[in-house]
DNA sequence: CCTACCGATCGGTAGG
DNA sequence: CCTACCGATCGGTAGG
């Protein structure tokens, strides 16, 4: 089944330059937010496809018809969904590129971050991870160089850490990256906010375990001394 | 969206015992096996909803409703699909759980074989833990309880880790299993079979890395001893 | 934001 | 496995 909605799109710059009253819901309230939100509703627990415009309409209380008077198309709430989820890591990532501690200090604080956000909106960001695929043509292309350009910042770190002798050489950099974001992303089938772990918490027991899992062997008697003190 | 449709399946004693021809495709070819492989193409690459009954018969080769001389209806095909992957799964942790190893290299057998039964069938896999969320009623209940088998099986080896003082006593068992579940899981984003890396040694790095995060610190330092011999 | 509707497509079936 | 078809539902629009 092609996905090959057409959609006229303001260009990257654009977006972080005017911000179109049609591109990104400013208002906290309103019928448009209504719309976002019932949409974040719907597609994280039903998935993007088998959610009917009629059942968006339904939760938000109009006519199905009448959502055309607030968004393009389906698939511009799904890009509008999907890239403030990302965009949302990205401003992590920045903050914690222009700190000074060091590598392991920094990569603690980006999967405390990350986890923080993921337990903010879980909803929104099953979103994010599992229903990305069905953007179309450059919102999709758009949407992987995002993504990808995330991931880039946990590469950093990661190479950070093995200069400055903190972390393993022989990390396979693709490997990690994607074990770190695999655990992290994979919160979204298990944690829920009403069970008795915060997501700092959570965030906190897994930073211990992959941590120790990064240090190298000079590290880890550093580690395992400053424990026994 | 409901998802209702109603199914009329053996009860999962049955499946074990006689396996009747119209549950388990047991031949290696023939125009049913046809159907599951081209389902599996589709559902893995598009999802489950956004697949039509029209896209797997054009496949296959034959008329749309030519398949239900074959299946009886798309929930069962998927059904079908999600059993034998989580399954394929649980033959793997009944294999280990019989081993003698000890619990590290145990959770590294986990790991390796694992990672290599998603490496033989991504798209199969990338349906069994994404699109199981649109069987119904009962089908979904039987999944969900298999998946819950599976990792209470990590559980296990992690919980001998701890008595036996391998594996730090400060673990938390839910983070620490999604973790490496998550970590795993997650390779059907991005590992390739055309890439430079076997399944083998993905499942050997990330053992590599995981393993050394879930030590204690007594068998830290004996791993340290030994690599420095 | 509603009324009324469009053409397209959906999963599945009767009868052969 | 095909012919011919069912009722239901889809995303989206013209005109108000």
């Amino acid at each position: 089944m092609p996905h090959n909605v057409k959609l006229i799109l303001p260009a990257l710059e654009d977006i972080f330059l005017v911000t179109p009253k049609v591109n990104a819901p400013q208002e906290a309230s309103g019928p448009r937010m209504a719309i976002y939100k019932a949409a974040i509703e719907l597609f994280g627990e039903n998935g993007y496809t088998a959610t009917s415009m009629r059942d968006i309409a339904k939760k938000v209380g109009i006519l199905p018809g009448s959502l055309y008077a607030h968004i393009d198309s389906k698939e511009a709430l799904l890009l509008e969904i999907v890239e403030s989820g990302i965009k949302r890591f990205l401003s992590i990532e920045s903050n914690i590129a222009a700190s000074l501690e060091p590598p392991e200090a920094r990569m603690r604080s980006a999967i405390k971050a990350h986890m923080t956000a993921i337990s903010e909106n879980l909803k929104k960001y099953s979103v994010v991870f599992q229903q990305w695929r069905y953007l179309s043509g450059e919102n999709r292309t758009r949407a992987v160089e995002m993504r990808r350009q995330y991931a880039q910042s946990f590469t950093n770190i990661l190479t950070q850490g093995i200069e400055s002798g903190d972390f393993r050489a022989d990390l396979d950099m693709r490997v990690t990256v994607f074990s770190i974001l695999g655990a992290l992303n994979w919160t979204i089938e298990w944690y829920s906010a009403t069970g008795t772990m915060t997501a700092e918490e959570v965030g906190d027991k897994m930073a211990d375990t992959l941590l120790q899992g990064l240090r190298s062997d000079a590290s880890v008697k550093k580690q395992t001394s400053k424990k026994r003190r």
